[in-house]
DNA sequence: CCAATAGTGTCTGTAAGACATTATTCC
DNA sequence: GGAATAATGTCTTACAGACACTATTGG
């Protein structure tokens, strides 16, 4: 109590980054947005997205909220709103040493983008150092700070998410075939999951009315699949 | 890139506090630690134990790991190690505002506590004003800042882990009767679990390994239960 | 003996996994 | 026609929920 009270003004301080672990689906592949670093620390490596939480200096203006900067910050770098994204916390980073310079906290986000989106992203970046990674092409040591334990506990995250939310939904386009996203599901499992298996499963969320059929129909080098879009 | 540089002194920062969603078992009933708070603001509402984090003032001492603050204040405000207690991060909140007197985030952790050391609390806390409340019992209102949304978020994220993860082991005695275990379901879950299908689902863990008979009976009103041990 | 509850057994519906089969398209 | 794959069907096993029943203790 006593101790909140000199506490208030007297520690110092962290700064707080709200960093973005960004994904699509290139080719049947997770990909991650990275940003190659221009300059120390990690000069060179690649690293996550992201920036400062912008706080104000005083009562009356305390700065933006951490999904607002973390929205701020994806469309600064895909071009890409909120509103076409999933965007969720998932966990964060502290470690003193974690930034050689200083002690910095950082937020961590998982942002799900449209594969038709991803294509954008390259214009409406404001980095040309941007560019999409295979996650399962990453070597160790590939990225700076501790981006890769951020990226593996988002998708620690995401495989423990993947049954029980929506968020499959955000890494198809918005009308999309079965197979199409039987092809998340294998990504983010990291192994291929049976087509007359996973038909089934989605067939009880059109039972349920999660999914509803869509007009159209998805062409492929054989025979084309019927879409579906995601209801409410 | 630039703006970054620029970012590294110059803009202001957050306070950070770590706060803690302290949970038991009492009577069957989950039950949160929570503090009377002395002083403004929300001077006499019950709120969360936490407390800032300890943050170095240079290069060489950055201050103490996240997990390391939040033993710290486990420790401060109940007298028990983390080595007792489960204790995980699962989200951090920080809405500008929330602290009216100035821009706080609050890395949120719960911590969980077996009942037979839920008893010794009183006499570790440093607090007089600390005190065991059941969760379902609280009205609307009645705890300081956003703390009713910290309990909330709490409660959801271990919801979604009772069934996948190791959590209930960490609300019953070290050796357990599976009633007991049954009791932190129906607790956690909301609602009262069938004893013979509960006992059915205990039964797959022992015969997996994840649980071993443990020596000793637990005596209750009636006919008492056999005893089991969460092994490794 | 009686109340309470630990512990067992049964039945049903649902879902997962493995896998075979048919149907429809592109080339 | 043939390759590819969408779409359907079959069989087995595992698990969840509802619920009846038996066994063993304390009072």
């Amino acid at each position: 109590m006593l101790q909140a009270r000199r506490t208030l003004g007297a520690y110092a301080r962290p700064a707080v980054a709200v960093d973005l672990v960004i994904l699509t689906l290139v080719d049947c592949a997770l990909n991650v947005l990275l940003v190659r670093r221009g300059e120390p620390p990690f000069e060179g490596k690649l690293a996550l997205p992201g920036g400062f939480l912008r706080v104000g200096d005083g009562v009356e203006d305390q700065g933006e909220d951490l999904d607002v900067a973390a929205a701020r910050e994806l469309e600064e770098e895909t071009g890409l709103g909120a509103e076409d994204v999933l965007l969720e916390q998932f966990a964060t980073f502290g470690r003193p040493g974690r930034d050689p310079r200083m002690r910095v906290l950082s937020v961590a986000y998982y942002a799900l983008v449209r594969p038709e989106l991803a294509q954008r992203v390259r214009a409406g970046g404001d980095a040309a150092a941007t560019c999409w990674e295979p996650v399962a092409g990453l070597s160790e040591g590939a990225l700076a700070f501790d981006h890769e334990d951020i990226l593996r506990v988002a998708l620690e995250r995401m495989r423990e998410r993947l049954d029980t939310s929506a968020l499959a939904f955000s890494l198809v386009p918005e009308t999309f075939s079965i197979p199409e996203l039987r092809t998340v599901f294998s990504a983010v499992k990291g192994e291929p999951q049976d087509p007359g298996n996973f038909r089934r499963k989605v067939a009880r969320l059109i039972e349920d009315g999660v999914l509803e059929k869509a007009p159209g129909v998805r062409r492929t080098a054989s025979k084309p699949a019927a879409l579906y879009r995601f209801r409410a």
